[in-house]
DNA sequence: GGATGTGAATAGGTTCACAGCG
DNA sequence: CGCTGTGAACCTATTCACATCC
């Protein structure tokens, strides 16, 4: 039983994957409308986004939203509805834990654009950072990790510190009240089953790509993707 | 049809997801081996991972490699066997394209450590950048790419680039040789079937988990995971 | 005619559960 | 006994294929 009881009127719950792909399509649905475009097919939006169009359906119907079979998707409509699904209607606030070379690379990435998705504090040990301003964003000592959190209201935390702290910081994030957590820390973290962490594990995806590529080049024909 | 000939003795090909544990498994070996560990158990492993002790088993078999119903597995023997299987026999060299904030920080991760798998260089269409040594690593013009990728018989590029850049850059890499990309832009490559792509969306893993956060505060009792 | 929405079929990956072994 | 190795069951995600609509 996973399913719990929820509002009435919401659509069951989307899993993971589908998700992933509707962050997708809004950030294509987004392009698009800045191009003027007026209406989409799922043939169009899949192959922008590199999917089947029956997986784009399929995702759609997870939000209950519907085109009309003549002239597709209206663009718009389209990229409120997934907007209204994704994003809390008064915006996240996010923390950046470890201000170090990825740190402020991910800081950089996200300043500025998303007023939804704010990263309002980072975190350092290192005392030559803390309390200044780093790329737009105030670092602060790992010690006023709760507070900052807690005054703030934050729900997720991006974990850019070395694999020796990463669990000693997830754990003070979490008891802060953060439930999501972007770790980039090459460990596995232990936190309770509410909260939800996606590792990005860099490492891990080099020598990935290193070992298919090599298959790729024993064997021409069998190429893999994602 | 998906598994043509293959030399003999070579087991059933990986799936992806079962390449990325391998790697992972491997890591953990490493530091367990470091810790002086003689012999270690599938649940040990599992737990250290994050996976589930059959998961690791089942892995295990893919690369052919048993352990011992009393002690486990040999960490010694095991971790080489991960090895064998994952790595090539003389290495494989990588080069890394846009030296933009990622791009240094990506530099940096990987700069110095894991002589199996190296940057050899960088390229960037900044003129200020190219012909430089930036963190230990030769910075070249794009219009050397070819050059560079044929003469130090490069298997893999990591792309930093802007989203507007990727597609033209990839397209490059391929036509000179590279069978596997790992795409930090925020755009569908595409590639030829023979060549590995593993996107790495930083905006969209950070949109996922700030969707299941507040899942979480909702709903205290379905976490997500991964 | 060419789309959408969707039940049914398929493919893939994970977990169960148990025989076999030291 | 408690572990490994593994067929079989299960569960999830994707794709097929077709009724339906403009």
């Amino acid at each position: 039983m996973k399913t719990g009881k929820r509002p009435a009127g919401i659509p069951a719950l989307a899993s993971d994957r589908t998700i992933g792909r509707l962050s997708l399509y809004r950030r294509m649905l987004y392009n698009a409308k800045s191009e003027g475009r007026r209406y989409i097919y799922s043939h169009e939006i899949a192959s922008l986004v590199g999917v089947t169009p029956a997986q784009v359906r399929r995702d759609l119907m997870s939000i209950g939203y519907s085109g009309s079979p003549n002239r597709g998707y209206d663009t718009n409509e389209l990229l409120r509805s997934i907007e209204v699904f994704l994003y809390a209607p008064d915006g996240q606030n996010v923390v950046l834990a470890g201000v170090g070379n990825l740190g402020r690379a991910i800081l950089a990435y996200f300043t500025g654009r998303r007023p939804r998705l704010q990263i309002v504090a980072s975190f350092d040990s290192d005392p030559m950072k803390a309390n200044r301003v780093i790329l737009g964003c105030r670092c602060h000592p790992l010690s006023e990790l709760a507070k900052v959190v807690k005054e703030q209201r934050v729900d997720v935390g991006i974990l850019t510190v070395p694999a020796s702290a990463a669990q000693d910081v997830a754990e003070n994030l979490v008891a802060a009240g953060v439930t999501g957590i972007v770790n980039f820390a090459p460990v596995a973290l232990r936190v309770p089953p509410n909260v939800y962490v996606e590792d990005i594990d860099l490492a891990m995806a080099l020598e990935k790509v290193a070992f298919f590529s090599r298959q790729s080049r024993k064997e021409p024909r069998a190429g893999g993707n994602e």
